[in-house]
DNA sequence: ATATTGAACGATTGGTTGATTGTTCAGAGC
DNA sequence: GCTCTGAACAATCAACCAATCGTTCAATAT
């Protein structure tokens, strides 16, 4: 790690903390330039831009959530069925409290979503590789039917959509989510059952 | 039809025309009431308000869909499963092209809802109707097996969630939708047969 | 008496101006 | 030569005012 990854790591820091208490638009680049000791116009050399010091964070939570959610993968006890539960509840759980927690955080979201809408999309696909794989575990042993785990899991997200993204969509408490939720995966589960 | 009901349904239809192609924002009382040759104020001895003309109109819309959608229970030829594919893809093809006619009906549509959460819900308790009538009619038929008709159509909405308001939600062409859809009714179907 | 009008009122919107903020870059510092 | 600064520029935002619009109601017409 180079003294200019440390400083971007510093910028990324700033910009978090900053984002997530005061907001996206509510924050300035002088501040974080402040907050990192350096001049607005340095930051410039590690960030092409305010919206790409969002979208950097965006981008690593989201490859948190991806990394969380691969390690349902891992063992070999538990069965694809259940690794496919613990998938939908993971990911729902994971956005709700994100959410919940900072409610700014949703407006970070939203403007790098509106500027870059590859970058949502690209999201969904790294969750959708460890969805493919749990369908393929479960072709594997036997436990699902399908015949393109890769579009089943395509159809899987499109099903539970409504999950991904809670406050959204809906203004549902958790507990409501979590029961419509656990109702669509027991009819999924079945339709993908050998 | 009383002349006051008359004179109702020539506002409604004025409205229709006015918010559908210039939309709800950009027409104004004073227009609706000449559209009608009367007064501003005279609107309101028909309509609490601007808002409630809107709400009217996405009633009846709402109404005409539902009314299309119980169409599918008619006849005795057809299995449930025909009629549950019938039902998803006569629900996404109906607002899609809606919302693709004029653009304009996605603002109205968005302000009622902003404005009055329930009617939404409303709608969509009317098209669960429907869908919980044909999947008791699959059960009777012996070709599902679910426990819940209500509960099942209820997880059913919620699965194809991101089919039913599509413009909202997604950016995807129709056909892109209805091959998701197919996709996700597959998995549905599968998932709920006896 | 009832139905209707249209001017009046208050809230909202649209447009304009000044201030703030994101971004650039010539030059200072090392 | 490379790093960094901070003043300068351009884009955006916020505050203001005027115009418009939804709504009301006293007056008018039927």
């Amino acid at each position: 790690m180079t003294v200019l990854d440390i400083t971007r790591e510093q910028i990324i820091e700033a910009g978090r903390a900053r984002f997530a208490h005061y907001g996206y638009a509510k924050t300035t680049m002088a501040e974080l330039a402040r907050d990192c000791d350096m001049s607005p116009g340095n930051l410039y050399r590690f960030f092409a831009g305010k919206l790409e010091i969002a979208e950097e964070i965006c981008h690593r939570a989201s490859l948190r959530t991806a990394d969380e959610l691969a390690s349902i993968l891992g063992g070999t006890a538990r069965s694809a069925t259940e690794r496919l539960h613990d998938f939908l509840f993971m990911d729902l759980r994971a956005t709700y409290h994100a959410l919940e927690k900072d409610e700014k955080i949703v407006e970070m979201a939203q403007i790098v979503t509106a500027q870059r809408p590859e970058f949502h999309n690209e999201g969904l696909l790294r969750e959708r590789e460890v969805l493919s794989k749990i369908l393929a575990m479960g072709v594997q042993a036997g436990e699902f039917l399908v015949a393109d785990p890769d579009m089943t899991a395509e159809m899987i997200q499109a099903a539970t959509m409504k999950f991904s993204y809670p406050q959204l969509f809906t203004r549902l408490s958790l507990e409501k989510l979590e029961r419509e939720l656990q109702g669509v995966y027991e009819i999924i589960s079945r339709g993908i059952k050998a």
